[in-house]
RNA sequence: GUCUUCGUAGCUCAGUAGGUAGAGCAAUUGACUCUUAAUCAAUGGGUCGGGGGUUCGAGCCCCCCCGAGGACACCA
């Protein structure tokens, strides 16, 4: 390839992946294909091959492996390369010798030698102990299975010390592919979020409950207080929003006569983004007719525990500093129960003026358009949930800020509602759901006030959900329990983006570069476009800011630094190349 | 949205007082037939996130912008 060339692709390559590209040619040219269409027969993963060996060498005699490359150590004759498969590592053995018998010995020299990390290639041969005592594949024959061409993040590692750690957040956040190749640790994160699904999936599939699947795409948003995203179906030309939540459908389906429907659903939040919060996040809406919140309760307790034994075998879970015990029964605290145990006082009977008091003393910013309700809120979110570390439910909410759940059985104000916080955090919310059609009406009418107030966060009214329930629904228990935040606390992750392998980022920015055409297309003659780039004109809009004078000069130089073998350019030319700039 | 910390080679990071941009790994070339953070020798590699300013001179000082982390706010 010409010289040039290659100031051309440096704009956009480093120098590596130019020499990775040449390797890829160099290979082409031997006759061999870095990118094969057969498949790779495999009959042994790195897991068995590491377990099963040290109990009986006489295994794995004759094996087929496929893995990544990680490490290289090249000894002249020899080298011992570090492959990665789906399931751990394993060291191969090669030789020069067995791999070229005759006397051309390019197969070891000009292609083994020269593969990259982060090459794949698939090796057959049979595992034996080094000298120094590690289970290697002893290789006969190696194929190319994948050409890397950029290089990866090297993270070396001795007695369990890890060195040169890929751990900058944005890049890992980014380039999950690349976190997970080089930091095998994450993917086990990965693989426990996975694990609590199935499990939570399997223990109501087991109660005979239905997992069915509602609309993303909603004419009408509702089931929480969100902001929502908007978008707009062409043909229907109508608004359209995706879902803050599936309960007024799952609910229309207890209605329609299951008696117990669930969804893991991604629902979409149009807020801010914290450790806690991606604008798209799992939850798991689970509705049970003829029961109550007493018995979700129980089963919150009983689905989380299942999940822990699974995860851990055991119910005590590691979270930062603290152990969490998520054995039942949990600690369970009415609402004003919470705030007497951490507060020492009982607000239950006070008017709104003394409950204002005593919010400002508990350190909550008070206004005067807060009402009881919210108050109580923000005491309980001031005072007690940070403090609840093991897993605790709190029961019987306010009434004005839960508009879709049964109004208390014997406590005026209240409802039948309950949360489990855990490491001091919601993981759940739950209600025995409001059934009486004509009170969900005067409670969406409310919310509408509040809209009407400027809340952009309260519901609207959902005629055919109204129409549903007139129909009449059964007694329902429901529940919605926050997969990403049980999923931080089941695996010790800080933050949720940990435990979603794409969470939202802003966009990468691109650098622009105006194409070779572009510049062909403006008279600058082929060979100069490196030396423009080399000179970081990147772009027409450089080139028409740019002092011919001074260009002319830059010009000459880069002539001679880049030794180009055409005559020098004209001042004449440059102002030509601008004026034809549009 | 506010505050705060950060952005230097493919990766991890140094960078003195404002004075020619450094190291280790990775890469290239060479040596090496049991290494394992392999070793040894030589070589190449930089828009110091971007733009502007101060200065004879800026990676460093000032301003604006972009991106990321954390805290708070909003929100469950």
């Amino acid at each position: 390839m010409p010289l040039i060339k290659y100031y051309i692709m440096a704009i956009e390559l480093s120098e590596q992946e130019i020499i990775r590209r040449q390797k890829l040619e160099e290979f082409n040219r031997l006759g061999i294909n870095s990118y094969p269409a057969e498949l790779y027969e495999v009959n042994v993963n790195s897991k068995e091959i590491n377990e099963n060996f040290p109990k009986d060498q006489s295994l794995y005699q004759n094996v087929s492996f496929a893995g990544r490359i990680m490490h290289q150590r090249i000894m002249g004759a020899v080298s011992f390369y570090e492959l990665q498969d789906a399931h751990g590592k394993i060291q191969i053995y090669a030789k020069r010798d067995e791999l070229c018998p005759g006397e051309d010995k390019t197969l070891y020299n000009g292609v083994f030698k020269k593969l990259d990390i982060g090459d794949i290639i698939g090796v057959k041969g049979f595992v034996f102990y080094t000298q120094t005592g590690e289970i290697s594949i002893h290789i006969k024959e190696f194929t190319i299975l994948c050409k890397s061409l950029r290089p990866l993040p090297i993270v070396k590692e001795k007695d369990g010390e890890v060195y040169d750690a890929f751990q900058d957040p944005e890049q890992r956040y980014r380039q999950r592919y690349v976190d997970l190749i080089v930091n095998p640790q994450v993917k086990d994160t990965f693989i426990k979020r996975t694990q609590l699904v199935n499990t939570m999936r399997n223990f109501l599939n087991e109660k005979g409950y239905l997992e069915v699947e509602t609309p993303i795409l909603q004419p009408l948003y509702g089931g929480a207080a969100a902001r929502p995203f908007k978008t707009h179906h062409n043909k229907l030309d109508m608004t359209l929003y995706l879902r803050i939540a599936n309960e007024l459908y799952l609910k229309r389906l207890i209605v329609g006569g299951f008696d117990g429907v669930y969804e893991f659903s991604k629902d979409f939040r149009n807020e801010g983004m914290s450790r806690f919060h991606n604008p798209e996040f799992t939850q798991m809406e689970l509705y049970v007719a003829y029961k109550d919140y007493e018995w979700m309760m129980n089963t919150v307790e009983e689905m989380v525990e299942a999940v822990a034994l699974k995860l851990h075998g055991t119910t005590q879970v590691q979270v930062g500093e603290n152990i969490i015990d998520f054995k039942r029964p949990w600690k369970r605290f009415t609402m004003y129960g919470a705030i007497e145990h951490f507060t020492g006082t009982d607000i239950s009977g006070m008017n709104e003026e003394e409950m204002a008091e005593f919010a400002k003393k508990c350190g909550v910013e008070v206004d005067a358009s807060m009402g009881r309700a919210k108050l109580i809120d923000e005491i309980f979110g001031e005072t007690c949930e940070a403090k609840l570390i093991q897993p605790t439910f709190i029961h019987d909410y306010p009434i004005e800020t839960s508009p879709l759940t049964k109004k208390h059985r014997s406590k005026p104000g209240l409802t039948e509602r309950f949360e489990a916080v855990c490491n001091g955090k919601e993981i759940c919310n739950a209600y025995s759901e409001l059934n009486d059609p004509i009170d969900q009406r005067k409670r969406f009418e409310d919310q509408l006030e509040l809209g009407k107030r400027g809340d952009e966060e309260s519901m609207v009214l959902d005629e055919d959900f109204l129409r549903a329930l007139e129909f009449g629904m059964p007694p329902t228990a429901g529940l919605g329990i926050g997969i990403d935040r049980l999923s931080m606390i089941m695996t010790n992750s800080p933050s949720i983006q940990d435990v979603l392998f794409f969470p939202q980022m802003r966009p990468e920015k691109k650098k622009e570069v105006s194409s070779e055409q572009d510049f062909i297309n403006v008279g600058v003659p082929q060979p100069w476009i490196a030396a423009l780039y080399k000179l970081n004109i990147n772009t027409l809009e450089l080139l028409k800011e740019a002092n011919p004078n001074k260009l002319l000069n830059d010009l000459g130089g880069m002539r001679k630094k880049l030794k180009m073998d055409v005559p020098a350019v004209q001042l004449q030319e440059i102002q030509n190349w601008i004026a034809n700039i549009k």
